[in-house]
DNA sequence: GGCCATTGGCTAGCGGCACTATCCAACCAC
DNA sequence: GTGGTTGGATAGTGCCGCTAGCCAATGGCC
């Protein structure tokens, strides 16, 4: 399959792949000739799932490079590819250590962590990104004057956590070895807006049954 | 309190004050006169409130404008400018009903919805944008192949109405009546990157667990 | 009374991002 | 041989969230 026929399946313009391609989100296709190349089902593929990523899981381009690049890197074992790849993921500013909601905030954060038991996350703790961004928005909570504290989030992280259980089961059940890293990936990011969306659908429908229209 | 201060106790330049100001998302304080202004403690709380919507909660300030407009609309009752904040606040492109995969994707949330009998939510159905949204990110998945039905999203919806009922119980004992409406855009805008970022720390809790690090 | 910092109001500019548009010479299919 | 397509390159576009600078009026301070 050439370029043109590429963004016909795929809804994507000629012009926005070419820029993926230079970005380096796709790999160029097979060089038939100095003017042609020849695209695969692969490619077809990763260019879905680079669109879903952009578009679904509003990740910017160049995160999403570097998210694929581990994906992508056969060096590495399965389970460090995966690590790298949601190691890339988060954006968002650094804490201001020095802000006294972001010092209650990290405090609070470990004290959550202890009380569950999770011990993966409290050893990778003050240097892992996801926990990064966790203690920013537990900050910003305090901020507004809410008390943000370990026991009131506990039972959100309980919660969480069977969430995440699902995850991994539906990971182990739909994925062969071979594209885990990507299901896993695609996992991550897609069904945050799921999740979400099923969030405030649940908001609506309790605040309705409890409140009326 | 002056521009100065405003600036120095939210750590917010005066330079984006005034464009907030500008951009109506924060009121302008009381006219001393031509050349000086008085804001006041409501105006510091509502500033970062606006800094976290726009920064955790990564909001548009177009859309944060048009939030907190109806937070303030003080000609509805509360329930109706909870409604119209909340309807206000998702973003992201409108589905091609073309696609097959939006169609099947249209048809599982129904089928979702119905099933678990939450019929606020499928009586605004097809107008809600969280409900477009829904679609949207499942269509995504579709289309890359994952086989996302009703039965697959029923255990993640409950799991998240548990989420929204404790959102809702700490909303009625953590704000009074008159601050309820503010409360509830907050602790939906900003819940939701906790939340995030706790599902992505059990991902990796989990994960480890199974595989090991 | 003189002076300097600060104010609201204004306009213009900036840097980043995700494309988009155009031009080009090479090339291949008909 | 001619029209359409290709990869490659470069420049431009539109939006967004600020940021910077200028201004005349004013207030507090000495």
């Amino acid at each position: 399959m050439r370029l043109a026929e590429l963004s016909e399946r795929s809804g994507v313009s000629t012009a926005t792949i070419k820029y993926y391609l230079r970005e380096g989100l796709l790999a160029p296709g097979r060089q038939i000739n100095t003017t042609t190349a020849e695209y695969d089902e692969g490619h077809l593929r990763r260019l879905r799932l680079v669109r879903a990523l952009i578009q679904v899981g509003r990740i910017p381009v160049a995160t999403a490079r570097e998210v694929l690049g581990h994906v992508d890197d056969d060096s590495l074992g399965r389970t460090i590819r995966l690590g790298a790849a949601l190691w890339a993921l988060p954006q968002g500013a650094e804490p201001d250590e020095e802000d006294p909601a972001v010092v209650a905030a990290r405090r609070e954060v470990d004290r959550l962590l202890a009380g569950l038991g999770w011990e993966t996350a409290r050893e990778l703790s003050p240097l892992s990104p996801v926990h990064r961004s966790l203690v920013v928005a537990v900050a910003a909570l305090i901020r507004l004057g809410y008390s943000w504290d370990a026991e009131l989030m506990a039972p959100y992280a309980e919660l969480m956590h069977q969430v995440a259980r699902r995850d991994l089961d539906y990971l182990e059940t739909h994925a062969s070895d071979a594209e885990r890293v990507e299901t896993a990936v695609a996992a991550t990011v897609l069904f945050e807006p799921v999740l979400t969306a099923l969030h405030r659908l649940a908001q609506e429908e309790e605040s309705a049954r409890r409140y009326g229209l």
